[in-house]
DNA sequence: TTATAATTGTGTCTTAAACACACTATTATT
DNA sequence: AATAATAGTGTGTTTAAGACACAATTATAA
């Protein structure tokens, strides 16, 4: 094998933005850092590419080490590359974000790590360029939600129409009409009734839903808006 | 300074997805390879990430020292890291696409990269995993065009809203309602009238607007529309 | 057991936007 | 002066958004 005459090889880490969701806030899983560098600061979690690996394995790696789940929806937002932004080395950091369903997590994993789950309305100081990663894949969620339904990785696999409301209460940090929204949500077609009620709530026992995965899969294609005219038919 | 002591430094490209429009068709600037690797084949114009460069810098430098632009609208797509993608030397990939106004090329410097402008629906096999990159991009233009009023870049300072109509009927490969398309544009509000008339016109000549570049600031973070209810103020 | 508070589910009216369509105006060419 | 090509504007119908009110369910407390 040859190699390319270039000489400036340099490091490729890999940052993941987690995203949670207990019902009333997005969550993150933040990393309080008892390892250099920046001890003592908050991090989101990190690791770096190795030789044997695709970025997307690197990243699916990084957040099983972290939270013990596997084949999480997980999606690149970025790269990240300014020359000082990593002060012990020139490194350039590819930026995943998941949604997980924080329910399924494994814990000790999460302790082992010095991690915790953090209201992102109260995100602490992140150290380096993480501040700004984190506001970016906050910006990539709420684009996303404007064009589609999305987010139920987030929620359990059955939810209520209620919950599904919450979360974009809390994605968009705005009150939205009841009625409307489920109006709304029920024409996407993507919600399939599952006869059972939410046993959990303390009222009235909410009707359950799932998401249609087949139809969402083709719905997550159709972003047509501004000019809903060329709606794909 | 000190350093990780990880050794899996690797090579970073930089690739460049550069979309223009004629009037007619979505162009994309391609490389006819007169070097190796890949001598003979097309490619996307590229480069390496150099130590003193940030990721857009390098970008940048790249788009001009193939087309003599500077300043040019320029945005980060995603980062390629497949292990085989580049059969030389492991190399990741960040690729950048770009929109300019094919007019004021430097014609110099692209023949002598032996690059030549290519509609982008008679698009050739392009090396590596350029194919996924250019389709991915394209995919971005049609997903921002969906939310917003874009892609001025591509059209002369002054343009008709016909002009403006056949760059999104381009985008989209679809006619659109000439009526209902004019009412729309100018609905946004983003459209100044510059009081002067198409003079290139053979026919009737169109009224010259310009983009209301201070307004478009503020449009593009107003991108709500799947709930329009919660649309920005 | 029956009120109460909290929440879920559905109906409807008004307003605004999408959509489909037709006519008039301008200009180079013949 | 007629023609062909394109630009510009108007209007009615249909659909969706947005605002609002009432009825139903369930745990808890009176």
């Amino acid at each position: 094998m040859s190699y390319y005459t270039h000489s400036n090889r340099i490091l490729v880490a890999l940052d993941c933005i987690i995203f949670g969701f207990d019902g009333e806030d997005i969550k993150l899983l933040l990393i309080k850092r008892n390892f250099e560098p920046e001890l003592g600061k908050w991090s989101l979690m990190g690791g770096f590419l190795e030789e044997d690996e695709d970025l997307e394995t690197a990243a699916q790696r990084i957040l099983y080490e972290l939270t013990g789940l596997k084949n999480n929806y997980l999606e690149q937002l970025q790269t990240f590359g300014s020359i000082n932004r990593d002060p012990v080395e020139r490194t350039i950091s590819v930026v995943y974000y998941a949604l997980v369903n924080s329910q399924q997590q494994d814990i000790n994993a999460i302790n082992a790590h010095n991690a915790y789950w953090i209201n992102l309305s109260d995100k602490p100081d992140l150290i380096f360029d993480h501040n700004r990663m984190v506001e970016q894949a906050r910006q990539q969620l709420r684009y996303k939600a404007a064009l589609h339904a999305i987010g139920f990785e987030l929620l359990p696999e059955q939810f209520t129409i209620p919950q599904l409301q919450k979360l974009y209460e809390a994605i968009y940090n705005r009150k939205l009409d009841r009625r409307n929204f489920s109006r709304k949500i029920i024409s996407t077609g993507l919600l399939l009734s599952t006869g059972e009620k939410d046993s959990r709530s303390a009222t009235k026992k909410g009707q359950l839903y799932r998401l249609d995965t087949t139809n969402y899969q083709r719905y997550l294609n159709d972003y047509m808006s501004f000019f809903p005219e060329l709606t794909l038919s």
